[in-house]
DNA sequence: ACGAGAACCTGTTTGC
DNA sequence: TGCAAACAGGTTCTCG
């Protein structure tokens, strides 16, 4: 799945063919991805007008003219494209696994929503694993919705710095590792970048996260930033299921220094060491034992 | 109260 | 070659 930076990718890829156009129709073809939808899910949207396209953490946030605003979340295959008219390009990028015609051309068993815009835009959200999920909620109110209220800061705000961070991983007894997983830590960062950022401070993922404080906590908001800002540049990774909103790949996964690399040599410069993966909390991490220490 | 693990779902890769 | 197990970017709930 997307992190934050594949969401980035994904919202600068939507935001000048949605923002202020008017969406004129809705198809929600299955009652839930991984929560059911809200009451009058298409309803509530049809009509309205998109005002913005903004990010919060992994969450992307399609601000409508009424005070509303959809929240998407793409779990972890979700994919939101803009769709060709002529069923190329995007179409092709999704796998055009043999669908049926809805009138909307060919589609993709996973094509779940569906989205008609003024000026003959249409959107596609393709989810597999359907581990996405979307929302309605109050614009004003949205830092209390369920979603965005416990998270913590973005790891690219000046708030998300050594102190912070520090405070943030003060008494955790969890493994640094899962700590930054927590997106109540530091907001939008997954398995792939944390991994990636851990590698850059020269820390272990086993170490405690109470361990970190003062300058390892520096050093490490720093990797976090720079991991972060890179792969937005790069406009995400591409591994089996990403794609940008235009249907195009990523390119950050070139850049990866640890993550998928099992016994590969350690790319940092005089190091000699060998990328291990070990299991935590059930999920891949992968390290280099010799300079994160 | 905290942290580890399971569960959610489908597709692809790996290993015997 | 074939089949089954392992694994995949996330979040949330349960259990100890």
């Amino acid at each position: 799945m997307p992190e934050l930076p594949e969401v980035e990718t994904v919202r600068r890829g939507l935001a000048p063919h949605v923002e202020a156009r008017r969406v004129l129709r809705l198809d929600q073809r299955r009652p839930d991805l991984r929560f059911p939808f809200p009451d009058r899910f298409a309803d509530r949207i049809e009509g309205r007008r998109i005002v913005a396209a903004a990010r919060r953490a992994k969450y992307l946030l399609l601000r409508l003219d009424d005070g509303w605003t959809w929240l998407v979340h793409l779990g972890m295959s979700g994919r939101f494209t803009i769709a060709d008219p002529g069923g190329k390009g995007p179409a092709k990028a999704r796998s055009a696994q043999a669908g049926h015609n809805s009138g909307w051309a060919l589609i993709d068993k996973h094509d779940h929503v569906l989205v008609e815009l003024e000026g003959g835009v249409r959107l596609v959200y393709n989810d597999v694993r359907r581990f996405g999920f979307m929302d309605l909620i109050e614009t004003a109110r949205e830092d209390d919705s369920p979603h965005l209220a416990r998270l913590g800061p973005e790891p690219l705000d000046p708030a998300f710095d050594g102190a912070a961070l520090s405070a943030a991983l003060r008494g955790k007894n969890t493994p640094i590792k899962a700590a930054l997983l927590d997106q109540a830590v530091v907001a939008g960062l997954g398995n792939i970048y944390v991994c990636e950022a851990l590698w850059r401070a020269g820390i272990s993922p086993k170490r405690r996260a109470a361990s970190v404080p003062g300058l390892r906590a520096q050093r490490l908001t720093e990797a976090v930033r720079a991991v972060i800002a890179e792969a937005i540049e790069a406009g995400g990774s591409s591994l089996r299921d990403y794609v940008q909103a235009d249907g195009e790949l990523g390119y950050f996964q070139h850049a990866f220094d640890a993550y998928d690399r099992e016994g590969t040599p350690c790319r940092r410069p005089g190091c000699g060491g060998t990328i291990r993966r070990i299991v935590q909390s059930g999920r891949s991490t992968f390290y280099c034992p010799d300079h994160q220490r």
